[in-house]
DNA sequence: GTGTACTATTTTGTACACAGAATTCATAGT
DNA sequence: ACTATGAATTCTGTGTACAAAATAGTACAC
């Protein structure tokens, strides 16, 4: 078996996202570099590497003298979020080729069809639902693109717990995803994507309430 | 006044894209930290966090024990760079105050008209090109997209240095430019930015002929 | 009790040191 | 001449150390 070989860094920034999902952190909170690094078992330079990243991604802020802290949570910021990811994903999807989106329809119909129990693990359902853009997206030719969308999500990350537990939200996504699977099927791109960008519209304001108020 | 007191990775980040703007590195070829860090007068460690900055923004690349290069230029590349900042442009036009738009498209027109001369350093010629661009983005609310755009177009800075010395481009971006600026003026929201869209697409294929083919 | 100056402590930002991987170069074998 | 092998060297990746800035705490004046 190929034993893992990638800096330090990289594995680093993975841990943190996981951690973050679980809802380990407090947002707007100092990072303790020190303290953290010291729970990793790493030293702190690869640390702050990972954290400069992440902070390039715009999951942490940073400040003179005051190092990193995770940014703080606001609709505001979500909503900006999700208008960036609709108009990204859609330029993807309308970029992609026609006839590999009709190939892959069938797939995607099913993915979103046997959407996972809502009683699952929260990491199982986001697991699933990237699964599926994922999918949606993997006929897209420019990689700096799906490089892009992929770390923007990053930064959609620190919002993913807080839908945890409940699921007509869920229902509601599966339910808007068979619609996109089913026009591409049809061949109807231009529909399609307009369907997408409402599901990142509708699924936005599914969250805002669950968001405090700043 | 106030003394420079930003964090040296910022600095060196923003050294080693002026050095970019002028054509100092040639792509692709790995950077030795050690010489480039002496070379600035800093070490490595800052020099090492700047250079992440720049992986994360697309301008360099890393691999595992080879360290960091400037990334090879590419027509594809570039097309893919250009249609994302369409995309991200046409987004933050569309979600600004029209109102506002309005407001400042006698500027936007007085700025595409005076277009600095041909012959005029590389460096000004693009400092009034972004000059015009950030006018135009000044009403989007959306800070985290305005954030995006600019490090998307940090990605970019390696194609700029190809254009220079030649004018006729510069006459038609201006010319697109003012178009822009008379719409908005107009009110025409979504004219506008489909000639924005079309200033960037024309623009990418401008560039293109001057891109080695790789 | 409140505010201010000063000290002590913590923590970041930067420099430096070292181990190991990657590359280069030389040598030997075919 | 060309390939393969191995040693020497270079350079990155990571750990450690130190200095300066920020924060917290304390004493003191009012």
């Amino acid at each position: 078996m190929p034993i893992e070989r990638r800096p330090l860094r990289e594995q680093i920034r993975d841990e943190l996202l996981r951690r973050l999902d679980r809802g380990d952190f407090s947002a707007g909170t100092d990072i303790n570099e020190a303290a953290l690094a010291g729970e990793l078992g790493v030293s702190r330079t690869p640390l702050r590497e990972a954290l400069i990243t992440l902070a390039g991604e715009g999951v942490l802020e940073s400040s003179q003298g005051r190092g990193f802290r995770f940014a703080p949570v606001s609709k505001r910021e979500f909503r900006e979020l999700c208008e960036i990811v609709a108009a990204l994903e859609s330029l993807a999807l309308e970029t992609s080729d026609p006839g590999y989106l009709r190939k892959i329809a069938p797939e995607l119909l099913r993915l979103a069809r046997d959407f996972p129990d809502p009683v699952a693990e929260q990491q199982i359902i986001e697991r699933h639902d990237d699964e599926w853009h994922d999918l949606l997206l993997s006929g897209c030719q420019n990689e700096r693109l799906l490089d892009l969308i992929t770390s923007v999500k990053a930064g959609m990350r620190r919002y993913a717990h807080l839908i945890a537990g409940d699921d007509a939200p869920l229902e509601r996504e599966a339910a808007e995803h068979c619609e996109v699977a089913e026009l591409l099927m049809a061949g109807h791109l231009d529909k399609a994507t307009e369907a997408l960008r409402d599901n990142w519209v509708n699924g936005m304001e599914r969250m805002m309430s669950r968001i405090p108020s700043a």
